[in-house]
Formats: C-alpha cells, structure tokens, sequence
DNA sequence: TGTACATCAGTGAACGCGCGTTCACTGATGTAC
DNA sequence: TGTACATCAGTGAACGCGCGTTCACTGATGTAC
C-alpha cells in the first residue's frame, strides 16, 4: 500500500494540522499519537514513517500553529494599519476566542505544556512568539516599539489564559478589563 | 493501622501541600496520585479516605496554591505600600520566579490545565484569582483600581508564562519587556 | 474509669485502560537496466 | 519505452508501562455501656 512522494508530502500536512488543533484543544497529553492520526485519516502505526517520536510532532505542531496565525496576523496589522490592529485585539479578547483555542492563538493553549518540555518545542515556541512580536511591534508608536509590544501581546495572553480558566462570571470580568485597556 | 483525627488532618494537609506543589512543576496529568501520595509520606491505596477522586484533589490543591500566593501578596501590598508593591513585581518577573514554577504563581503553572478541567477546579481557580486581584486593586491609584489591576496582572502572568515556554534568549527578551513596564 | 466492640486510616496487590512505540506484513511506487 | 526488482507508506496486532481506582486486610482509635 505504499503511496507516491506526493501524497506522503498530503498525508504529512493533515498530521501536522490534526495535531496542530488537538495540541491546541487537549494539550501535549490530550493530543495522542492515535488520535491525531485518526483525524488525518491514517491509523497510528504509520506515524513513525514520519516523525522520530512524538516530541518531534509536537514542535512541527507548535511552528504550524504559529504560522498559521502569526500569518493571519502579519497580513492583518501589515504597514502599521490602526484599524486592522484594533480589530486584532477585539478578536483576540472575544469570547469566540476563549471558547475556540483549537483555532487561536497557540502562546495561552500550548505555553504551560511547552514551558514542560524539551529544547526542541520551546525552540518553534519562542520562533513562533518572536514572529508575533515582530507583526505587533510593526503597529506600535513611538520608541521602544517592540518592548510595547512584548508587554501589549502578554497582557492579551494572559488575559485569554485567565479567562479560560475561570468561573464564567470571572472570565467575562478579566475580558472585559483588558478590552478597556 | 487506624490513626487519631488529628493525624488524619495532617495527612490531608500534607498530600494538598504536595499537590499544590506537584501540580505547578508537572501539570494535572504529571502530578499523579501514587507520586502525591509518595511525597506525602504515604502509598496510593489510603488517598480514597481523603478524597472522592482525583478531581476533589486538583480543586483543593489550587485553592491552597492560591491562598499560599495571595497570602502573601496581600501581606506586601497591604495598605497601598508602593515599595512593597514594586518588589511584588520584581520578584514575579524574576529569573527565580521563571525557573521555579512548583512555588510560584498559580496562574502561568496551571491555567491551562484548569482550562481544560471540570467547573469544580474552574471555580477554584476563579475564586483564587479573585483573591490576587483584591490584593492588587489596593495598591492601584485613580478610578477604575480593579480594572487596572486586571491588565497588570494578566501582563505579568503572560510574560512569565511565555518567558518560561521559550529558549532562553526570548524569555529573558520578554521578562526584561516586562520590567520595563 | 474499664471493658468490648465497631470504625476506619493506611497498606499493598490487583483491575482495566489508554498511552507511545515496535513489528511483520501488503502492495503500489520508484528505480536500475 | 518496458520489465524486474527494491523500496517503503500505510495497516493492524502486539509490547511494556503508568495511570486512576478498587479491594481485602491490619490494627490503633473512637464509642457504647
């Protein structure tokens, strides 16, 4: 049953955006080899044709997921565009994003698992982070631009985190306060 | 073996101590029952007399992680010290508080965890955070104290968060971002 | 206060389960001539 | 271009392991008289 080059190079890019979401959704433990091979349509055993171990999975995952939305980002915010930027933050503050981290930001969904494993995963996180920080920085003001961007970017982080975390009624409280911000 | 009421209370303090403890250096999934138990000084087999499930255990130990934290926040920045305020600061973003997560914020260690429990560990978590932000309003100034207190907290929580999630030239990037704030 | 008995905190073996990983196998793809 | 053979993507069963939880048992504690 083997398969052309071609459609390893497919089979490999719905491993990567299954695991890419369910890393996301269930974290490094909650993302099992089996499961993320399921959604791409292909049974666990052929998993090792191609990555090294799972490790190796969850940092191309973690460069997946912030490509994916350091990307959205970049064209979003492009060339310092004021409304894009203040869209950015609205987005990233509502409800529809800290209800969905299967497709959000990867920094509140992954970080604490990253923060617990290997050099190669914090590697495409802090990539990936630095990428979103380039696109922030490019819509701050006056000097110091990417330290504003830094302290912008971890406050609506640690908003989102917070607010997933909580009581509903804590949640909405948390949201609301970053978004008056 | 039976032992005295008062011994079983210590023996609850000790395994929520461990959980508490266990809880922010490997997550819900890493802090597994035999290994509390272990450091509490027992075998797995007598954790059913303290606790319903495993769930029960997770709640108790944010609750006491939380109260250990804001405890001590709220001891510093009692009465609007701005020194003490200041140093609360320093200290959250410090290399220290970065690399030893096991006796830090509850918040960057098990959010996303918390995220992904039942409602039982999220009103645990809520309450908690409440309790962080009553103690930081105190030590804001002007209108809108709890707001201001919400942002601040959600920067410092994020940056700490990403700092330890990231390679080392990165977390050092963001937490010095931080502090500049 | 003393005695007889019920309670139950803690022990350690055992359970079913899902995990990451390995392996023999299949058969279409890729390559050498 | 056509043929013979080696490669290897994907399948599905199997592995050892640690997990949360259960259970029979022990013997000191707590209670009823």
């Amino acid at each position: 049953m083997r398969v052309s080059r071609d459609e390893k190079a497919k089979s490999r890019e719905r491993i990567v955006a299954s695991a890419s979401r369910r890393l996301r959704e269930a974290g490094i433990d909650g993302a099992s080899v089996a499961d993320v091979m399921r959604d791409a349509g292909l049974t666990h055993g052929g998993f090792y044709r191609h990555f090294a171990d799972k490790e190796a999975l969850v940092a191309a995952a973690i460069a997946a997921a912030f490509a994916e939305f350091a990307g959205a980002l970049a064209d979003g915010v492009a060339a310092g565009d004021p409304v894009a930027a203040s869209r950015f933050v609205e987005l990233y503050l509502s409800e529809l994003h800290a209800s969905h981290p299967e497709h959000g930001c990867p920094v509140p969904a992954t970080a604490a698992d990253v923060a617990r494993a290997g050099d190669v995963a914090k590697a495409a996180f802090g990539a990936g982070v630095n990428a979103v920080i380039d696109a922030l920085a490019a819509a701050q003001k006056g000097p110091h631009r990417r330290r504003k961007a830094w302290r912008q970017f971890a406050m609506l982080a640690g908003s989102v985190l917070i607010a997933r975390a909580s009581d509903p009624v804590t949640a909405a409280e948390v949201l609301a306060a970053a978004r008056a911000g």
